[in-house]
DNA sequence: CCACCTTTGAAGAGG
DNA sequence: CCTCTTCAAAGGTGG
């Protein structure tokens, strides 16, 4: 298998076990039969791009009419429909698609339909089986190494795909897997959970799932996030994560994540009745583009004053204030059409108009919102599980163990989303070039640091912590943060060889982003098992520094709004790390804190003498 | 209705 | 350069 070019290319779960085939017949069977898709898609992309790039002024005037598949969007329907169709069947099968090459094409997604927790310690996917779908998105550095060995294209019309929909453990070049369906039970979602069917009359709204046969097409509950969320094993709660049913596809999620709003409280939405983009001068890459302008269903391509921005590129981190009104998203769900899958982008979009919204919208602008660092991508991720196992809901309380889950990840785990919330970065910056952190501030009201008298300062920070003490957010009896019984990392990954380990958490760093903070000197070395030479106190750049965090490290346990002083992530040897993290800081821990002695007499003798070497 | 809580990390502002 | 602040997600809670 061609191993992916480092170069900042996506080299997650490059060494990650796949699923074989039933036999190699069969393999080679669909690697013949993808590798011809692939062509013919190719084909179809090329003269899809070139209409595009022909049409797209003429969107307007289509605007107003209900959209008509075009050749292209037959042809490419016809082959989406091949993917689908065995996706499924593998998906039933239990096997998987295998290619021999196509780098970066990017991944439909549709949910695994088995899987509980499986995502356990790895990004995402969780529960997704990856459709490769052919079709020219974004070029994202991050991925400029992923090169189709047969991509005559250009660079900038390659098909390349935001390495962030990879799952981590699923190697780029396993354009699909799939999960057996032994938990499979096909079935009529729940009304609400099916995005395609119109409550009122009873009947399917997309093109697409019209057109589809039913059960070839799976599809990605709202209520799953980007990364994907674990689901729950239980069959009531599996439902409201995982819709599917045979009977009503049509919802599938953009390759870009995303693109497509999900859940009430998406990544990134789309505001109801279009998208205003703040940044008119996107950098959108040829394929984007004229994808955006042409193969954007005329309903994307909005008429509306308000809606997409002529680059079309619903990011999701554009979020209109409106949207967080709307948990069920009754503005997309009953009136939501997908779109051929010409549209490859499969967004969906309201084919009415939110006529009330409106005006709303114009007065809250909708602001890009700050990319997601590693800690949110893995809170993003971990969160429905967490809350699974605790029966938790407050967030405060769950961002606590996931936060103490967070540091008892090993490095090769953080890892993972350093790299991704980096390309998330990465992705983020193309698409604003000109956005800045700053623009947010304000958007969240005023910190209760800034409503504080100044002179109340040394007080505040007990007493408005003193309201809702750390404890409050850990039940006793809740034993679910601890992470040797219940985290998935610590019983999966006993300390995987970590080939990947020699790409993911050094090479993140790129001329233009500073090496992964990646806690180094907070890991507890013990588990990584992973001594590397460059691995020294000192090779964090940046990174939240223990002593630069706070002055006041030992009170910010208490202090409010600004940064956690990291008491957790102090160097703790893992053999106390439970009780670490069990516990509320100690005196233990600031001790730990304060001294890397601490973990050095902790660590293994060979490792403080590796890092002499 | 909305700020708060809570977590880590990134980025910006200011000294 | 260092320190501090803000915001990103999430959803229950309380004013």
């Amino acid at each position: 298998m061609p191993q992916l070019n480092g170069g900042g290319g996506d080299d997650l779960g490059a060494n990650d076990e796949m699923i074989p085939f039933k036999d190699e017949g069969e393999q080679e069977e669909k690697i013949s039969e993808n590798v011809s898709a692939e062509r013919d898609l190719d084909d179809v992309k090329s003269s899809l791009v070139n209409e595009s790039e022909n049409n797209s002024s003429s969107s307007d005037s289509e605007a107003e009419r209900r959209p008509q598949p075009t050749r292209q969007d037959l042809e490419n329907y016809e082959k989406a429909r091949e993917y689908f169709s065995e996706a499924l069947r593998r998906q039933q099968d239990g096997g998987f698609f295998k290619s021999p090459h196509y780098p970066g094409y990017p991944f439909l997604m549709i949910p695994d339909l088995s899987n509980p927790y499986l995502s356990s310690g790895s990004l995402s996917t969780g529960a997704r089986t990856y459709l490769q779908m052919k079709w020219p998105l974004l070029d994202v550095p991050g991925s400029a190494g992923l090169k189709d060995s047969r991509a005559s294209t250009p660079g900038h019309l390659s098909n390349k795909v935001p390495v962030v929909q990879h799952p981590h453990h699923m190697h780029p070049l396993t354009p699909l897997i799939t999960y057996s369906n032994e938990h499979f039970s096909p079935g009529t979602p729940p009304p609400h959970l099916s995005p395609e069917i119109d409550p009122k009359t009873g009947e399917t709204g997309g093109w697409m799932e019209q057109h589809l046969p039913a059960g070839s097409l799976g599809w990605l509950s709202k209520e799953r996030s980007f990364y994907g969320i674990p689901r729950t094993p239980h069959p009531s709660e599996l439902s409201p994560y995982y819709p599917l049913s045979p009977g009503a596809v049509g919802q599938i999620p953009h390759p870009l994540g995303w693109l497509v709003p999900q859940q009430g409280q998406p990544m990134y939405s789309i505001p109801p009745g279009g998208f205003r983009h703040p940044y008119p001068a996107l950098a959108m890459n040829a394929s984007m583009s004229s994808l955006v302008s042409s193969r954007f269903s005329p309903h994307m391509v909005s008429h509306h004053p308000h809606s997409l921005h002529q680059t079309g590129i619903p990011h999701p981190a554009i979020v209109s204030p409106a949207i967080k009104q709307e948990p069920n998203q009754g503005h997309l769900s009953p009136s939501m059409h997908s779109f051929p899958l010409s549209d490859l982008g499969l967004f969906t979009v309201s084919r009415r108009k939110s006529p009330a919204p409106v005006k709303k919208e114009e007065e809250k602008k909708p602001h890009v919102k700050k990319p997601l660092n590693a800690f949110m991508l893995y809170m993003k991720e971990m969160r429905a599980k967490v809350v699974a196992e605790c029966t938790l809901k407050e967030s405060a309380a769950i961002n606590q163990i996931l936060g103490r889950r967070w540091h008892s990840l090993t490095r090769e785990e953080q890892a993972k989303y350093y790299e991704l919330a980096r390309k998330e970065r990465q992705l983020h910056s193309q698409l604003y070039p000109g956005w800045s952190a700053r623009d947010n501030y304000g958007k969240r009201k005023k910190r209760k640091r800034e409503k504080q008298q100044p002179d109340g300062e040394s007080e505040d920070q007990f007493s408005s912590r003193n309201k809702k003490p750390c404890t409050q957010y850990m039940p006793p009896d809740k034993m679910c943060d601890s992470p040797a019984s219940s985290h998935g990392s610590m019983l999966d990954s006993p300390a995987t060889p970590s080939v990947a380990l020699a790409s993911p958490a050094a090479p993140a760093a790129t001329h233009s982003e500073q090496a992964q903070p990646l806690s180094l000197t907070t890991k507890p070395e013990g588990r990584a098992h992973h001594p590397h030479p460059h691995f020294s106190l000192s090779s964090k750049p940046r990174g939240p520094s223990p002593s630069s965090a706070q002055p006041g490290l030992s009170l910010s346990i208490g202090s409010p709004g600004s940064q956690s002083p990291h008491i957790l992530s102090r160097p703790i040897p893992f053999s106390s790390l439970q009780h670490a993290m069990l516990t509320p800081p100690t005196s233990f821990h600031q001790a730990a804190l304060h001294s890397h002695h601490a973990l050095l007499q902790s660590q293994p003798l060979s490792l403080v003498t590796k890092s002499a070497d």
